[in-house]
DNA sequence: GTGAAAGCGCTAACAC
DNA sequence: GTGTTAGCGCTTTCAC
C-alpha cells in the first residue's frame, strides 16, 4: 500500500486500478488501451506525479547528466564554453554538472575516475596540463571523455579532443600589427612552461621572422595571466626600452599580449604613462573575451574559438554516447579550431589614428572586422 | 554470478569470500573483523571498485546534488555567485547542477517543479521576476529552495531568500558623488519594470533629496543592461543636456549607472567625445564586477554582494537540508546583504583629478577604498 | 493489452 | 561480527 511520501508508480496504479506495468507503459507512451491511458493519466495529474529520475537512472544505466570540469569559472574563457555546453546538453535532454578543479591536478584526475560512479554519462575536461597520469586515467575512463586542449601527438590518443591553434592565432595578430605599420612589437606572454605559453611565443617569432623583422629578447616577457601582471610587465618593458633606446631602433610601437587580461593590463600602463592607444602604441590580445568591449579603445583580439570549442566538445561527447548504443567504437578524433582575428580600435594604424579618433566622435569604434577580409594573409 | 560489467558489491563479495552486507559495512566504515576489512579492501582495490552513486541515491533518498538556476552564466554577477556556491557545495560533498533559464519564466517554474524528480536535494534560484505562479511553485516545492532576490513582503514567505539592498547601494554611490563635489548627476538605469530598476531609482532620488539637490528628469534614462545601451544612453543624455543648457544649471558632471556594463558603456561615450574621466565627468557603476578593473580609469562601483549572496544562499540551503533530518521546520528566513561602495579612480574629485592623474604615472590607481572609511555616511 | 515478477546496485534491518 | 533478505522506484521481459 501507499504511504505518505511522494507518489510513485504504485500510488498511481492503485488509484487508476491497473498494474504498475501499465502505468509505466502509459507514462512512456508504449501503447495501451485508450481507457487505460485515460485513467493512468488522470491519476498521475491528480497526484502531481513526477517520475523518480534516480530510479530511472539505476534501471536504465544512464544518468542523463554530463559533466564539465575546468579550473575556475571566473575565467571568461570558460564562461563562454559553459554557455555553449549548457545549451547543447539541455537541448539533448541532459543536465549539466559543473566542476571547478581550482587547477589542482589531483582534482582533475578524481573527476575522471569518478566517472565510474555512474553519476554522469560523460565528461568534457579542460586540463591545465596533461601529465602521464592524465593519459592513464583517460585511457581507463569509465565513460566517454572529450578533452579541450592539446593531447600529446600520439599515434592513438586516449580520447577525443578539441584544440585551439594558438600558434596561428598569435601569427595572425602579429602579422596584423606589422601590416599596419608597427615594427617594434613587444610580447607579454603567460607562464613559459605551459602549452599555450610555448605556442603563442612560437607564433610571435614566426610572424616576425616571416616579415623579416628581428626579434628582440628585450621585448618579450613572461608573467601570470592577470590584468595586474600585464600592467606591471609593460611598465617594466617600457622602462627597459627607454633605457636601452640608444642601441635599439627606438621605442616600442605595439604590444601583443597572450590573453585579453594581459592586454588590458598593458593598456592601463600605457594610459598611466600618457601614451595614446593606438596612436603611440597599438595593443592586441587573445581569446576575444567580453573584456575586449569593456576596454577603451575596444581591444583587438584573436578569437581562439572558446565558444566553438565548447560546442564541438559537447557534440563530440554526445556522439560518443549515442555511438556506444551502436556497435563498434570509432578511433579518437582530434579537432582544431581555426583562430579568427577581430580587429578593433586598439590596433588602428598609427598614421590614421588621429583621423580615426575624430571619426570616433560620431561613431564609436565598436565595429569589428574579422580576418575573413584579409584571410589571404594567413599563409600556413 | 558476476558478469563482465563494472564491479559491484557482489563482485567484491565473491572475490573476498564474504557477503555483500560485509562489503557494504567495510566500505562504509561500519566496523568488521580486521581480517574481513583487509580482504574486502584488497578486493575493492584490485578491481578498481567505485560505488554506484545512483544506486546509493535511490536507496538513501538523497542525490547529493544541488542545483543553481539563473538566467545566463554570461553575466559576471552570476559567475561570482556560481563560484561561491560551487565551492561550498563541493566542500560539503555535493555536486552542482547548473541550469540556465535564459530568462524564460516557464523554464524557471520547470526547474522548481522538477525538484520532485529527486535528481537534486535542493535549489538556489535567481528568478528574473517573482510572479504568483512562482510563489505557488515555491510553496509546493518538493525540496528546499533558496531564492536570491526579493520575495514579496509577505507575512509568511514560501522559502528562504537572500536579497541585495540596492536602494542603499544606489544611495551610497550618489552620496559619494555629491560629497566629492558633483552636482548634476545623471542616472542611466536598467529596465524600469524590474525590482532592481525601481530600487536603484529610489536610492538615486533619496540621495539627491537628502542632499538638497533637485532631481532633473532630463538626467534620468532607462535602457537595457548592456555596454552598448549604456553608450547610446549617455550620448543621448549629453546631447539633450547640451541642447537644454540654457535653462539648466550647466552640463552634467557625473553619471551613476545601474550596473557596471552600463557604466562602461557610458565611459565609452565620454571617451569618444573627448570628455575626461573623472576630471570632466565622474562615473560610478554597480555590482563591482571584474569589469571595474578592466575599465580605464578603474571604475568606482557598489558591491551589492553577489559573491556573498551566493555564499549565504548555499549555506541556507545546506541548513535546510540537514534540518530536514531533524524535527520541526523553522520559518522561512530572509537575509539582506549590506552594500559596500568601492571607490576607484573614475570618481576622483574633479578639483584634484589632474593632480591625481600625475600621481597615477607612478602608481596606477588600482587601490580601492571601501565604504568602511565613510560608513557613517550611510544614514538610512 | 495486461499483470506478475525479476532486477538495476546498494544499505539496513533482522536473525544467527 | 556476519549472512540473509527486503526494498528504494522504475522498466521490461514473460506469460496469459
Amino acid at each position: 500500500m501507499t504511504t505518505g511520501g511522494p507518489p510513485t508508480v504504485e500510488t498511481i496504479a492503485e488509484r487508476a486500478g491497473v498494474s504498475i506495468a501499465s502505468v509505466s507503459r502509459v507514462l512512456n507512451g508504449h501503447g495501451a488501451r485508450p481507457d487505460t491511458v485515460r485513467r493512468v493519466e488522470r491519476a498521475a495529474t491528480e497526484l502531481g506525479y513526477v517520475p523518480n529520475a534516480v530510479a530511472r537512472s539505476l534501471k536504465g544505466g544512464r544518468s542523463l547528466q554530463l559533466t564539465f570540469a575546468m579550473q575556475d569559472i571566473g575565467n571568461p574563457v570558460y564562461v563562454s564554453m559553459v554557455r555553449q555546453i549548457q545549451a547543447i546538453t539541455k537541448a539533448h535532454g541532459y543536465r549539466l554538472l559543473l566542476h571547478s578543479t581550482d587547477a589542482v591536478v589531483e582534482d582533475e584526475l578524481a573527476v575522471v575516475r569518478s566517472l565510474a560512479d555512474r553519476t554522469s554519462d560523460g565528461l568534457v575536461l579542460c586540463p591545465i596540463r596533461i601529465t602521464p597520469e592524465h593519459l592513464e586515467a583517460l585511457r581507463g575512463a569509465a565513460q566517454p571523455v572529450v578533452v579541450i586542449g592539446s593531447l600529446p601527438d600520439d599515434a592513438e590518443p586516449p580520447v577525443d579532443s578539441v584544440r585551439a591553434d594558438s600558434v596561428t592565432g598569435a601569427e595572425l595578430a602579429v602579422r596584423h600589427l606589422i601590416r599596419t605599420g608597427r615594427r617594434r612589437i613587444a610580447f607579454v606572454n603567460g607562464p613559459a612552461d605551459t602549452v599555450p605559453g610555448r605556442n603563442r611565443y612560437r607564433g610571435y617569432r614566426a610572424a616576425l621572422a616571416d616579415c623579416g623583422l628581428a626579434s628582440d629578447p628585450a621585448l618579450v616577457t613572461n608573467t601570470d595571466f592577470t590584468i595586474e601582471a600585464g600592467t606591471e610587465a609593460l611598465h617594466r618593458l617600457l622602462d627597459e626600452d627607454r633605457a636601452g633606446s640608444g642601441s635599439g631602433p627606438g621605442r616600442l610601437d605595439a604590444v601583443f599580449c597572450a590573453n585579453d587580461q594581459l592586454a588590458l593590463g598593458a593598456a592601463h600602463a600605457l594610459h598611466a604613462r600618457g601614451l595614446r592607444i593606438p596612436a603611440d602604441v597599438a595593443v592586441a590580445g587573445m581569446d576575444d573575451t567580453s573584456l575586449t568591449r569593456a576596454s577603451w579603445p575596444p581591444l583587438t583580439s584573436v578569437d581562439l574559438g572558446s565558444a566553438e570549442r565548447g560546442r564541438i566538445a559537447a557534440e563530440m561527447l554526445l556522439d560518443r554516447i549515442t555511438e556506444r548504443d551502436g556497435t563498434s567504437r570509432a578511433p579518437a578524433r582530434t579537432e582544431t579550431v581555426t583562430p579568427r582575428l577581430v580587429v578593433r580600435a586598439s590596433s588602428a594604424p598609427a598614421e590614421t589614428a588621429n583621423a580615426a579618433q575624430d571619426a570616433q566622435d560620431a561613431h564609436p569604434p565598436n565595429t569589428a572586422h574579422t580576418a575573413a577580409e584579409n584571410g589571404q594573409e594567413v599563409t600556413r
